[in-house]
DNA sequence: CCCTAAACGAGACGGTACGTCCGGTCTTAAT
DNA sequence: ATTAAGACCGGACGTACCGTCTCGTTTAGGG
């Protein structure tokens, strides 16, 4: 569905250009996977030039990664029930159920691989994951601060843990996305009372 | 360092040339990334023509998972001292350092990522990964058996718990690869034995 | 040598934007050759706005036909010494080193190939050409006029050869543009004396 | 109508796709102009990949100057009358008239633009003209042995004053191709006689 | 001992996508 | 109303690879 033409706006970065290549690249993705998104494809789809995405982005895979970005953004909000399991299965069941979606999930795949071989684009990814971190990280402080769980839990290997299983059924076992969080909140929860 | 020529063996596959086309795949691998292996490199650095690739393997990705299956077969051994916690910091120890040599780093990487749009390369990995799988459930299964954890424990999430943060590391963070395991090893034995 | 900035005139044309941007042409054409002159490097050297550019001119081969025709307006004078050999000695020699001028040759053979595609330069063009044809023509018919040459001398085609001649070195031998004038005026007024 | 595929001829150069590519030229360059010829339509005419063009030619120019070489190699014979007037007005007839076919006057004045920015093409252009020179240095070379004109007769003037006016017609006065050349023949018999 | 069939190195081929460059249009904010 | 600035759409360019095809050569092994 290429998207109609719009009027632009003089010497100033035209903002609905960008939202179009920015949406452009997320339909497209969800419909033809990473390979099927080509720089062509996008800008037609865009209703855009191809020197527009390349004056704002320094390649396909950054327009992805941002397309990926700005789609997260509003994603997982971090309960708090005011206990540890249930604060982790609330976001980790909102975590995998959006990586669930093969939109998204492409899209994961698609910035893992670039940010392997473009420092920018490694930077960026990092701080999408340092946000996610962040929040999970958070989350778990709280018991503690709570005195739910001991001071020695090891909590950035929680988070490990946790985000670990997410890319590892995002790559190996899409189908299991589904199923595990609620498990996984339970193993976690367990592991952090326990600690020594 | 292109392969020197060699004398071809008639009618019969040439086994010198498939073991140079492997090795030239692992060694631009290591050197210049998934990005920088072509079929036009691989074959000029193994002294081979372009053919000859195609007439054994279907792409250029079935080469690479050729070449990291290969590589990884003589891979980790399952170690028994008695008891869970050694078993498992053996077993992730070797296992993390081997991922975390940059030429195996980069070969899983490239595996994963063809497996995601080709079903052949995404059995073959999964054959692969299903090994180690295999592996590690044993090796936990024999404290289940020793009773040094209880029938609740949830072993294949545990699995998924040591695989998944071997591959967030590899993906996001290689540096950790060479610290993790020890702590892993000991989070993990803590919560299967706290299994309720 | 970029143009300094002017102030403008509000909303009045800019008499000083237009000299400047008809002499960057000159001067990139002489500099880069036809292919180097680029609306972009014409309006910064110029030190003026694209649009500028375009709100007065229709092309970029119109602005180059223009400073053609500017620079050429106040060239060769038609002389007047009594005799057809040294009248046309003194016009073709004045012609063939305007011609030589590398910045004058280029414009030249820009604003001719222009001409193929575009009628409004064509037409503007051939003005110009006209201009030189008649000049010439005015000078031998002087010649017959005075009796030297015989009433069925074929002028137009002698001005066709002079003009050919030139052309021909222009495009394709520059470096005979010093040397031919003379022999070409001896050579012409030959033919012209002994027609039938 | 783009031509049919064809098998290709292995790891030697494929003729027919040669042939495809030069006639292609020939007949996009007739259609639609020096500008109207891309890289892309001249491929998909041929029915050729674009490298393969770029594996044997350094540029679209290169194709087409190549294209009119070729299709100028069998065009104008010399003839031998026994009279100057008379070969030269066979020669000249024939020379006119080929450039009087549009497809050879694009070609033409396409690649004497094409050899002001490229020394390989200038060469190669060189040589074309240099032969067809020669040719018409030979025929009226043929009178001065004949005793039909003096020795000072200017003959490499004579030469650049045929093809000078061919090309100012090609150039600027098309029409004129078809009219010119047997009074150009005339002028030209009676300058180098009446040489001094 | 020769003859055939397969595998080999080489490299040209038809294609697809890339990222750059430029032409000509349009809008803004300043003069 | 004109200017400098510069973003915009469109489209050609030349490069890099992919996977296929063909060539001429080499070798093993069956007749």
């Amino acid at each position: 569905m290429p998207t109609p033409r719009r009027p632009h706006t003089g010497s100033r970065r035209n903002e609905e250009a960008r939202a179009a290549i920015l949406s452009a690249a997320t339909e497209l993705l969800a419909e033809h996977g990473a390979t099927g998104v080509t720089i062509d494809r996008l800008a037609a789809h865009a209703g855009v030039g191809r020197q527009t995405i390349y004056r704002w982005w320094s390649s396909k895979d950054a327009v992805l990664l941002d397309a990926l970005i700005h789609s997260a953004e509003h994603a997982v909000a971090v309960p708090d029930t005011g206990a540890l399991r249930s604060d982790l299965e609330q976001f980790l069941r909102a975590t995998f159920e959006a990586a669930a979606l093969e939109r998204n999930r492409r899209a994961l795949i698609t910035a893992a691989v670039a940010a392997q071989d473009d420092p920018n684009l490694a930077e960026a990814l990092d701080a999408f994951l340092a946000q996610r971190r962040t929040a999970l990280t958070a989350l778990i402080e709280r018991a503690h601060a709570r005195g739910e769980i001991p001071a020695t839990a090891p909590i950035p290997l929680a988070v490990d843990q946790a985000f670990g299983v997410l890319w590892y059924q995002i790559l190996f076992r899409p189908n299991a996305l589904h199923t595990t969080a609620t498990d996984l909140a339970a193993a976690l929860t367990t592991q952090l009372r326990a600690a020594p």
